[in-house]
RNA sequence: GCCGAAGUGGCGGAACUGGUAGACGCGCACGACUCAAAAUCGUGUUCCUUCGGGAGUGAGGGUUCGAUUCCCUCCUUCGGUACCA
């Protein structure tokens, strides 16, 4: 009988929806099992090839897992908010809400002509209300709570209302945009507003006048991890930095958990390195510089406290508060210039010339904090306001940076650690001994920084001090087709809606653009109030926000009182496999941690890490390996594969194409293997008895079980298509018909391709579906040879290869060896040096 | 620049903790079946060779009886990041 696949496929996609075979239940006395795959945003353009190999790969692993007896969740939503639809929307009038329904339809049909074990009664969409309410009751959690450091996690604000009002800042230790102190006296003292001012301060979501990355052709801000080279991800088009009022969350509170996380996580060495650096925490100290005639300090962040005696200058980035202040007369003309011109570049203009020096002296000077000589303070965009305190000492010795700024400027360069040649460059290596440096002369270097921070400490005049490169993250967009803030103003301060009035739904617009006054879209929508008249929030949440928690969702998704039972988050708990590409490394993947610490601090979940382990899953490139892209009109589409030789033959083809992980050209040709494979195997079926199985048989399939099942462990998917070819290559061979192998491969070839599996295990007589069968174990006992195949190597090269006895020692392998023709012919008369015997590997004679 | 990953036949790729390099598949060549073609099956396929062998896993060196695998130097490609003090 032929091979039918598209009846066979067909059929069983019938069977498995009507039969509900993949449904996974919040009650088992099976161990539970979470697989995930990172959900696809659905576009207009439909699946490639591209996009189902972590499907595949990961409905494989479920399959297997169900197979070993385990209760697996693997669900499938889409991350259904997103900036095409509201360009198509804005182009064409049509409600972003209906583009997104349609591709979403078909995404659904694609993804259900691959035959994969979702359990689709789970799906979720995050544009939906019933979805994005629990988005909505998150962020009002963040708004309703302040970061403790004392206890280190998330605490109610209401708890830290009542401590500032019995006893004010005092004995309060928050992570905070700045430090405030006053007494409960004037806590109690303050205006309405001005509480709310100040509450502002400690919220984990809060609003603040920020520099943000500004496009002004989507009309919206991005999020640093959006911009790529000073163009939009999404578009390509201009970023500007514009200083505008936004929601931000606190992710900066978390950045010590971010970082030491990754430690108990199973992720890449790649991916954890990049959310590191990210985060970028290092190790310094804060210095305090007077400023020569006025009371103003200036504040430094440096690692490297050691090298002060070097500090020839001082910089502040352009946008610095105490510009203004300390500049003198003289110097303002060139500095106010100097100011005006850093503002009006976009971040692309000033990568593009990052070689380039500039910079302006304000006229006003420091007074070294040890030697009390007068430096000058510069301005300089080298200097950025956002990292540290905005403002260094610069140490042209030390630091390359400074060095080239101070060349430029003819400012005196002083070395200070020994081996330094301060006409060649600055010396930023870490060994060596202090020079010219009073008190440090002769301490290594890190002795020297202990020792400077104890002085700092000592004299008032700085601290040890913990610097961050990771932001708060703004969390507005100026857009429509997004979750609504459930907040509202009041006297010009924001308030969260009450919980019974989620979800905030997005109101009708009459079109999705801003509005003629600049208001985002949101603006155009009739009466948007909250019940008592008070103006709503007009920005919506970004990309991330719906991404953040959704495999807490999939969990209990039709749950209308909380974002997921306890019952069902204590039962799936975290997710075990996590597959997705690495682009989110620092977007996604950061923010799903953040919120899962955040939801653990507030005791909805027991665990603090969303992912136990996570794969990367390779691009797959067009046929000359570059990307595939619809402007490149190299896309492959799996439909069409699908029709000409079936889902089944798809699956393994993509999984035969290399490792998961790895990047790799697509090459239509060799799919024809794949399908003649099937077709082998399919053939094997043809006359099957109750017969003894054969000794050979048996090793091939047992072989076949223990490489097949160390390999999917392993996420190693190509190798095990190659270890099932070769076992139908022998089986073949034989003419194996023997039923209990034939059935014991069914079951193991079943994850890769389902659709043949079922129906060959149905004409085997079975009545259920193989989805539940017991995966086979092997039996080392037929893995067993007797005789082992010696390659026999002279010098390394192998001459020869003879067949012996695995009973035989190995002085009596040696002996058979060297008894051998060839041996003797190469040996020549002559014993040989060494003979070198490892049992069942080779054979090495020196000679 | 810095960080990370990777370089193996014509191509995709195998090779467990150092032990037969090139499994499996594509492609190609030849053969069988066929009036013919497709499909299918079989054989061969790293390169050079005076048919004894020799060379060979990006390049060069090292450790070892033995290196794709370990160590050092360098080159190339891809991904990330970029004045982070």
């Amino acid at each position: 009988m032929r091979y039918d696949f598209v009846e066979i496929e067909k059929k069983w996609r019938k069977y498995w929806a009507a039969n509900n075979t993949f449904r996974a239940d919040n009650k088992s006395s099976k161990p539970k099992f979470y697989v995930l795959d990172m959900f696809p945003y659905p576009s207009g353009q439909g699946l490639h090839v591209g996009h189902p190999l972590g499907y595949i790969a990961s409905d494989i692993y479920t399959r297997y897992k169900r197979l070993r007896g385990f209760n697996v969740l693997h669900p499938m939503g889409y991350d259904a908010f997103g900036l095409p639809a509201e360009q198509y929307a804005i182009q064409t009038g049509q409600h972003p809400a209906i583009t997104t329904e349609d591709n979403i339809e078909r995404y659904r049909t694609q993804l259900e002509l691959l035959g994969f074990s979702f359990d689709w009664e789970r799906e979720v969409r995050t544009c939906e209300p019933g979805y994005y309410k629990w988005t909505q009751w998150i962020f009002m959690q963040l708004f309703k709570s302040w970061y403790n450091k004392k206890t280190d996690k998330a605490e109610p604000i209401d708890a830290l209302i009542e401590a500032l009002s019995k006893s004010g800042t005092a004995g309060i230790d928050a992570h905070t945009s700045e430090v405030m102190e006053f007494t409960a006296a004037e806590w109690i003292a303050k205006s309405e507003h001005e509480k709310q001012e100040a509450l502002s301060n400690y919220r984990l979501a809060y609003l603040s006048e920020a520099y943000v990355n500004w496009c002004p052709e989507l009309g919206t801000v991005l999020a640093n991890e959006e911009v790529k080279d000073g163009l939009s991800e999404r578009g390509g088009f201009p970023v500007e930095r514009r200083m505008m009022k936004q929601w931000l969350l606190r992710i900066t509170a978390y950045s010590d958990r971010l970082l030491s996380g990754l430690d108990k996580i199973e992720w890449s060495e790649a991916l954890k390195e990049m959310q590191k650096n990210w985060i970028g925490k290092s190790k310094g100290a804060s210095m305090l510089f007077s400023v020569d005639g006025s009371d103003e300090k200036i504040k430094v962040f440096t690692t490297r406290p050691d090298t002060v005696f070097g500090a020839t200058f001082m910089v502040l980035a352009p946008e610095h508060d105490l510009v203004e202040q300390i500049c003198t007369e003289d110097r303002k003309e060139a500095v106010d210039d100097y100011v005006e011109q850093t503002k009006k570049r976009s971040e692309r203009e000033r990568m593009a010339d990052v070689k380039q020096v500039s910079g302006e002296f304000t006229g006003a000077w420091a007074i070294h904090p040890f030697s009390s000589e007068k430096i000058p303070i510069w301005i300089s965009d080298y200097v950025l306001l956002g990292y540290g305190t905005g403002a260094i000492m610069a140490v042209p010795s030390g630091d390359q940076r400074d060095w080239e700024f101070a060349t430029h400027f003819d400012i005196p360069i002083v070395p200070v650690v020994s081996n330094s040649d301060p006409s060649k460059g600055a010396n930023e290596d870490k060994d060596g001994v202090m020079i010219n440096s009073d008190f440090l002369d002769g301490l290594k270097i890190p002795d020297a920084i202990n020792t400077m921070i104890d002085r700092l400490e000592k004299d008032n005049t700085g601290e040890a001090r913990t610097n961050y490169k990771l932001r708060d993250s703004v969390f507005s967009r100026q857009r429509y087709w997004g979750e609504p803030f459930p907040i509202y103003y009041k006297d010009g301060m924001p308030y969260v809606l009450e919980e019974n009035e989620l979800p905030l739904e997005l109101p009708e617009v009459d079109k999705y653009l801003p509005t003629e006054t600049g208001d985002a879209p949101l603006g155009r929508a009739k009466s948007w109030n909250s019940e008592d008249g008070h103006p709503l929030d007009l920005n919506t949440m970004p990309g991330w926000a719906g991404s953040s928690w959704y495999y807490l969702r999939y969990m209990d998704p039709g749950n209308t009182d909380a974002l997921a039972s306890k019952e069902a988050i204590d039962y799936w708990q975290n997710v075990d496999l996590y597959i997705g590409g690495a682009e989110h490394a620092t977007g996604h993947l950061l923010y799903v941690r953040f919120w899962t610490k955040f939801l653990h601090d507030l005791n909805i979940v027991p665990f603090d890490e969303p992912m136990k382990k996570l794969v990367n899953q390779g691009m797959i490139l067009g046929p000359g390996g570059e990307k595939m892209s619809k402007s490149k009109g190299n896309v492959i589409n799996p439909d069409d594969l699908v029709v000409k030789y079936g889902a089944d033959t798809l699956r393994m083809y993509e999984m035969f194409l290399g490792p998961l992980q790895d990047a790799k050209p697509w090459d239509t040709h060799g799919i024809e293997g794949v399908f003649k494979f099937l077709n082998k195997l399919w053939k094997l079926y043809d006359g099957v008895e109750d017969s003894e199985p054969h000794q050979l048989d048996l090793t091939t399939l047992h072989k076949t079980i223990k490489k097949v099942q160390s390999d999917i462990e392993n996420l190693s998917f190509n190798t095990s298509v190659s270890a099932f070819m070769i076992c139908v290559n022998e089986l073949s061979q034989s003419n194996c018909n023997s039923k209990s192998i034939l059935s014991d491969l069914a079951i193991i070839v079943s994850p890769f391709a389902p659709h043949i599996a079922e129906e060959i295990w149905e004409k085997l007589g079975n009545k259920e579906s193989i989805s539940f069968a017991a995966y086979p174990g092997y039996d080392e006992e037929y893995l067993q040879q007797d005789t082992y195949v010696y390659p026999v190597s002279f010098n390394g090269k192998v001459r020869f290869k003879i067949e012996l006895s695995v009973e035989l020692s190995t002085a009596e392998i040696e002996s058979e060896v060297l008894e051998h023709d060839i041996s003797k012919k190469w040996l020549d008369g002559s014993p040989p040096k060494r003979v070198i015997v490892v049992p069942q590997r080779i054979v090495n004679v020196v000679i």
